[in-house]
DNA sequence: GCCGTTTTCGGCCCGACTGTTTTCAGTCG
């Protein structure tokens, strides 16, 4: 899978090159949408190719499908090297400048020799770009200022840092008598990154809508202002941009504004196919340009002949095809999670007793709640010792003679050694009611070493879970490598959950390893490996992944009753 | 460069805002 992810990658520069080339914005357009395919696949893209089944990806013709075939075979694609040379490397950090585009940096290439950002600052500085036909001071200033945002290194920000600040800001509007109010883009489909945050008012009141949303006592700076739309910078240097239409509109603006631009694209050529014509505003007759739709996510669906689908869904990865057929999948709820599987207490390395973390628990409507502290030989998570784990065990049900209404369960996060083998000794883990297993040391082994340790914890007959299966701490590193198709098929025979864990940094599996997951009928655990009671808000998160990966409820653990947890876990 | 329940050629989503211009190109989402 590792390959799909550098296929994509190439594809991408391949993309990002041919922009500064003259008329190929349809070449480009063309690669981007065959990068994104290929990222999203469930399948190995050297598997598709082996098997012949290649150029039935959607968005691979003939010349993309040889270029893709080069790169299985060689590692290398020829085509890219031939652009790298037409083009200076550092043009593509340029480019990546706030309004900075091709055209831009074409021009500034040609007239200026820019060729890197640290030319660009100079040419900027020593005010040669304001004499340039075409180019003023305010670009000159908000190149400077560009720089400045990308050396600040404020890229993307997690899911879990943003969506609090969504939810206050439109808690904020929504307080200010705008009832209709909500998040879109990135954020609505609940991505793990997030660029900015987008928020959709529905008003007849723009002006003061606008007025509302600048006096946001967090506000920093407003960066952009017009009649419909309005762009604040945060103190925390959070981009939110805010556009307010028509309550007539809302619906279409809400679909517009939510995404992804690929499921819009997709979707607006459709329209245009079945006679029609979409924007924000709303659903138009070609002909008559009689509006025919508008007020509502689901008309503006309806009408084209689809049924609604989640936010989290719309990716542009089928969902259009089977929401025309009316066969959008029913996925997970967060109120069908009935407990949390994976939680750390005050024991090891969680900060709060076990009577606060079942006290919160109850608070969700839990009927089941495991605390799964750190083995022993985790010493930096303060990992329990046998004594210290079965102390705590006698704990465990002790306390829950005291919450009749919920099932504590005893548990451990369990190490897993470098030859797959774990921490405590069998006859231990026989007393416990759930094992969820862990790898946090030795990430840098061979993909083949890994695989064979993954699969020597899962064939373990007390494991029950593989917690964060790949590892990865998002922005931070990669996960290890390791062949996910051989551990999802153990997985299943050996009826072990794999773990989408709730942190904002992990959210791993991800979406498309979710997606993968789920085409094999691999049981899911949704936890999240709260340190705290807070934390077990991180619920949220991982439910959104699971969405993301169109995961019905029926594959996953924690969705199941008591009982049929108890029976499944052979309690 | 891809694609086709009208097409193998001629299309390819659509609009807001900015900056620099007198009518629009470029960028962004």
């Amino acid at each position: 899978m590792e390959l799909n992810v550098k296929v994509a990658a190439i594809l991408d520069e391949v993309a990002d090159l041919l922009e500064l080339k003259e008329d190929s914005f349809f070449q480009v357009r063309a690669y981007r949408r065959a990068a994104r395919e290929i990222e999203s696949l469930t399948a190995d893209v050297k598997d598709l190719y082996i098997r012949g089944h290649l150029a039935q990806v959607p968005g691979i013709g003939k010349a993309i499908h040889d270029k893709v075939v080069e790169i299985v075979r060689t590692g290398e694609l020829q085509y890219l090297k031939d652009l790298r040379n037409e083009f200076p490397a550092g043009l593509l950090q340029v480019m990546r400048v706030p309004d900075v585009g091709p055209k831009t940096a074409g021009r500034l290439y040609k007239d200026l020799k820019v060729t890197n950002l640290q030319y660009l600052r100079l040419a900027a500085e020593q005010h040669r770009i304001r004499r340039l036909k075409g180019f003023g001071e305010r670009t000159e200033e908000n190149i400077l200022k560009g720089i400045r945002f990308l050396e600040s290194g404020q890229g993307r920000m997690l899911l879990g840092y943003a969506y609090p600040r969504g939810k206050a800001l439109e808690e904020h509007i929504r307080s200010h008598g705008f009832p209709q109010v909500s998040l879109g883009g990135s954020l609505r489909r609940m991505k793990e990154t997030i660029g900015d945050i987008d928020i959709l008012v529905g008003s007849d009141d723009p002006q003061r809508a606008m007025d509302t949303f600048i006096s946001y006592p967090q506000t920093e700076e407003v960066l952009l202002k017009g009649p419909t739309k309005t762009s604040i910078r945060l103190v925390d240097g959070v981009q939110v941009d805010m556009r307010v239409v028509e309550p007539s509109s809302y619906g279409a603006a809400l679909q517009y504004f939510t995404g992804s631009k690929e499921h819009n694209v997709t979707l607006r050529s459709l329209a245009i196919d079945l006679g029609y014509k979409i924007n924000e505003y709303g659903v138009y007759r070609k002909e008559s340009g009689e509006k025919v739709a508008g007020e509502t996510e689901e008309g503006v669906y309806s009408v084209l002949g689809m049924q609604w689908m989640p936010s989290e869904m719309r990716e542009d990865r089928g969902e259009i095809d089977l929401s025309r057929k009316g066969r959008i999948p029913r996925i997970l709820e967060l109120s069908e999670i009935r407990g949390d599987l994976h939680t750390h207490t005050e024991a090891s390395d969680g900060v709060d007793s076990m009577e606060a973390m079942t006290e919160a628990a109850l608070g969700k409507g839990y009927e089941y709640l495991a605390f799964t502290d750190h083995s022993r030989s985790l010493k930096v998570g303060n990992g329990l010792s046998v004594e210290r784990l079965q102390e705590n065990i006698r704990l465990v049900r002790k306390i829950g003679e005291r919450y009749p209404d919920i099932h504590l369960m005893a548990g451990t996060e369990v190490e897993i050694d470098e030859k797959g083998g774990l921490d405590y000794p069998p006859e231990v883990l026989e007393e416990l009611d759930i094992v969820v297993a862990a790898v946090h040391s030795r990430f840098k082994m061979s993909s083949e070493e890994m695989t064979e340790r993954l699969l020597t914890a899962i064939s373990n007959e007390h494991v029950h879970i593989l917690a964060h299966p790949t590892g990865r701490i998002i922005g931070e590193r990669e996960g290890y490598q390791f062949d996910m198709e051989a551990v999802l098929q153990a997985a299943k025979d050996n009826d072990v959950a794999m773990e989408i864990n709730s942190f904002p940094e992990r959210l791993d599996l991800n979406d498309t390893y979710c997606a993968m997951a789920m085409q094999r009928g691999v049981t899911l655990s949704i936890d999240t490996d709260a340190h705290n009671v807070r934390q077990l808000d991180y619920m949220l998160f991982g439910v959104a992944t699971a969405r993301r990966g169109w995961v019905p409820k029926e594959l996953v653990l924690n969705a199941l009753s008591w009982d049929d947890l108890r029976k499944r876990l052979d309690l």
